[in-house]
Formats: structure tokens, C-alpha cells, sequence
DNA sequence: CCCGCTCTGGAATGATCGTTCCAGAGACAA
DNA sequence: TTGTCTCTGGAACGATCATTCCAGAGCGGG
């Protein structure tokens, strides 16, 4: 039962992350098990045994993608204060996020942009986090409108969709060299529509 | 001068409409050689003879693209009729396209998700379509706001890096399978947001 | 007719890919 | 120490990749 002989020596989430890393800033097909295994400080052999293979290591970085980044906004969504306060601090961390100079997007947007619709688990994966996002979203606008914080004249639902995409096109403007400028005022604009007011800061 | 020989056979422009499609739908790296050479329907060496390597080749695609698609984007938003009725045709045109089943989401946004920072070329042929898609829509919104069709507390600069934003994103939304309902849901969103009418069709 | 251009497709090249096998070294339990 | 598990990295495999070379055939102008 215990198993005996040299255990792990290596912290696997920060490998888990590391290829996240890679895969995040160079995509599924570009991304070459030396680079992952020169990345992850570990050697090829243990990547194997410990991940599988490429498309399985790709999975279980979205997945702990999904765990990490798309939970902590859930997280502010569903969280503690006014809704109209956890809706604007979402965009105002996406702001800071993709106007950073050497900004690599949203590791789900790439999945989705790259989307192999014949790989059902990829797919599925994909949707999930994305729908969690929505759902979230979708309860916060709720809450903001009952609150008279938000105008109610706007399905929450769809809203919600709407905000997501606004989201993800936001990430794909952070990739591009522009996007130091492109960003800040995407969310601005997005902020004054839903006539959210900016704080002076 | 006069070229003497056996003239060229096939439709230079169908075969790179052909060679847009499947870098398209698979994107740059997951394309093969061989791949377009069977949608494209010519043989390999004209291939290379006629277009150069695949880089080019893409690069190309994607001016063609440019040439096409957004401009024809261009052409609704700076043609004839009232702005405000420009803006919704965009919308209503993006809603129609993403939505159906077998969509491929935009060919910009796809090279902008996985766009290479260091590859210059292709940064710049992005960032010049993208900026001429955001100057149009600035404009059509000036003038949708100067004829009191749209509110006017948005800079109009801004609100366009923010709907290019969402025409991104939702084509990354019109990728996954559930592209059928989400799309027409964030249009419907967005229009509502701009407080434009949606028409009872 | 023949020359010059095009077309096509098989064959070969060299590189890179993901993956597996293997041998040696390291670390812990019995 | 011995055994058992892990680590690492070299070597090899087969597949696929982009690209080039080449030989044969098609077509039009001189």
C-alpha cells in the first residue's frame, strides 16, 4: 500500500502552470513539448508519465485555467458588496489585465478562437466555463437591477452574453500592440453604456 | 514582351477564396500544404509558383479578407441611409453570419488570437483593418449622435473600439456550438444597450 | 512545327513533430 | 543494503511538415 522509492520532486501545479504559460501565449499547434519541457523545469519523461500526452496536458491547463482565472471573477461576481460595484470592479480588472504591455489575452479566448468543434471534450470543457461566466453575470445584473442600480429594460440573460463577448473581444484587442490604449477605452465605453459611473481615481 | 506559353489555367482569386476558407476554419498552424492544395484545387508547385510559401500565402489570404468582408462592412457603415439604420445593418448582418451552424467566426479575429507579436508583417495588416473598422464605426456614430439618433454622452471614439469589441467577441461566441442562441441574444443586447429600436420582423 | 510557358504529380530532402524506449543516477522505505 | 519508485536526458521511431527538384503533358504564339 504505501508505496515505497523517490517521490515527486516537483511541484506539479507550478508545472501545470508554467505550460498554461505556454500554451496561453502561443496556442495549441504552436506550443512544442521541448518548449513546454524547457518551461516546466522538467524533464521530458516526467511530463509523460505525470500529464500524459500534449492534448491531455492542454485540457488539464484549460481546466486548471478555468479553476483559477474564470473562478476569481466568478468569485467578485457572486461576491460581497453592491452588484453594480462587483460589476465594474470585473471590467476594471480586465482592464488592468489587458493593457499590460506584454499582455497575452484570455487563455479561454484562444481555446475558443482555435475551437476544434470535432473534439467534443475540448468543446465541452470550453462551454462549461463559459456558461458558468454567463450564469454569473446574468445573477449580478439581476441583482443590480432589482436594486435600481442598472437599467432594467435589458434582459439579464442576454445582457450577460453580451458582456462575455465584450469580454473576449477585449482580450483579443489585448494582444494586439495597440492595446494599451484600445482596452482602457473599450471598458470606459462599456461602463458609461451601462451608465455606470468611473470613479475618479 | 508578349509572353509566349500556355496561360494561366485556374481563377487566381477563387483559389485564394479557397486558401481563406481552411486557413479560416483551422487557423495558420493546423492548415497543411497539402490540405490547400486540394481545396484550392491546383496542384502543389502552382502553388508555390503563384502565391510563394504558405506564410505568404496566408498573409495574403488575410488582405484578401480585408479586402472583402470588412470592407464590405466599411461600405454599409459609411454608405447611403441614416446612420443610425448603418449601425443596426452591421449588427443585424453579424447576428445572421455567426449564427449559423456551420460558422467559422471572423477570419481578423482568428489571426488576432493567435497573432505572433514578433511577426511584423502580419501585426500590421491586422492593426491597419482593425483601426479602419474602428474610424467607420467612430464616424457612423458621430453622425448617428450629431442627428440625435444615438445618445451622445459616449465618445464616439471610444464606444467604436467597444463594438469592434463586440463584433470580436461575438465571433468567437459564433465558434462554439451553441453559437445559435447566443449570438442573436448579445446583438439583441447590444442594440438594446445603444438604444436602438429592433424592428419586428 | 517548335519554343516557351504553364499545368500536374511523384519523389526526395531536411526539419520538426509527438512519442516511446532505455540506461543511469537519485531518493526514500523496509 | 536492497528494492522500488522517481528523476533526467540521449537515442530512436514513425509521422508529418514545408519545400524543392524533376519529368511528363497541355496549350498558345512565333
Amino acid at each position: 500500500m504505501c508505496p515505497a522509492g523517490r517521490p515527486k520532486s516537483f511541484d506539479q501545479t507550478a508545472a501545470l502552470e508554467a505550460a498554461m504559460a505556454v500554451f496561453w501565449a502561443k496556442g495549441y499547434e504552436a506550443a512544442s513539448i521541448a518548449e513546454l519541457v524547457t518551461a516546466m523545469g522538467i524533464g521530458r519523461q516526467s511530463l509523460y508519465d505525470t500529464f500524459g500526452d500534449k492534448r491531455t496536458l492542454y485540457l488539464t491547463a484549460l481546466r486548471h485555467y478555468g479553476e483559477r482565472a474564470v473562478a476569481s471573477t466568478l468569485d467578485v461576481l457572486t461576491g460581497p458588496g453592491e452588484p453594480i460595484d462587483r460589476l465594474r470592479a470585473v471590467f476594471d480588472n480586465w482592464a488592468e489585465v489587458q493593457a499590460c504591455p506584454d499582455c497575452k489575452g484570455c487563455f479561454m479566448a484562444g481555446a475558443l478562437a482555435q475551437l476544434d468543434r470535432n473534439d467534443a471534450e475540448v468543446c465541452a470543457l470550453v462551454d462549461e466555463l463559459q456558461q458558468s461566466l454567463i450564469d454569473a453575470f446574468a445573477a449580478a445584473i439581476a441583482q443590480a437591477q432589482s436594486a435600481q442600480q442598472l437599467r432594467d429594460d435589458i434582459d439579464p440573460a442576454e445582457l450577460a452574453v453580451m458582456l462575455t463577448a465584450v469580454g473576449h473581444g477585449l482580450a483579443l484587442a489585448g494582444r494586439a500592440p495597440s492595446n494599451a490604449t484600445t482596452v482602457p477605452a473599450g471598458v470606459r465605453a462599456t461602463l458609461a453604456l451601462l451608465g455606470i459611473p468611473v470613479p475618479t481615481h
